[in-house]
DNA sequence: TCGCTGACCCAGG
DNA sequence: CCCTGGGCCAGCG
């Protein structure tokens, strides 16, 4: 089922399964994506991918619970907080989330007739 | 084809 | 809490 996709294409597969007022992080994003331990792979990913596309790029974090910025991303790390705080998640004072709250906890599959909204 | 470059993560000290 | 080292891989000259 659905073989054949390359390693980025996964991703945003993945992704586009987080509902909202939820986040995932890198290394969740690519154990769900039969990639386990390259979490890299899906920050690279998320660099090239175009914030008009569907994929909810904004609900991906690290594991440390932060927003992970980047020099290269200019004011979008602000955009990201923004757009996780119009869904309900909230930030610390020191800029965390509070990943018991807002973690995505999938069933145990993959979602199986649309996501959220 | 080679080399550089990235939104990461985890275990140790 | 901070820092270090090792593991990870795809796109673009």
């Amino acid at each position: 089922m659905l073989f054949g996709m390359n390693a980025y294409d996964a991703i945003y597969d993945v992704v586009r399964q987080i509902p909202r007022g939820s986040v995932a992080t890198y290394g969740q994003v690519a154990a769900l994506a039969n990639l386990a331990g390259k979490a890299r792979l899906v920050g690279y990913a998320l660099y090239r991918v175009d914030m008009t596309s569907d994929v909810p790029w904004h609900r991906v974090i690290n594991a440390k619970g932060e927003v992970s910025e980047s020099p290269l991303r200019y004011g979008t790390d602000y955009l990201q907080r923004s757009l996780l705080e119009g869904e309900g998640v909230t930030f610390s004072a020191a800029g965390k989330i509070n990943l018991r709250a807002y973690l995505w906890r999938p069933s145990g599959e993959r979602i199986a007739g649309g996501w959220d909204e």
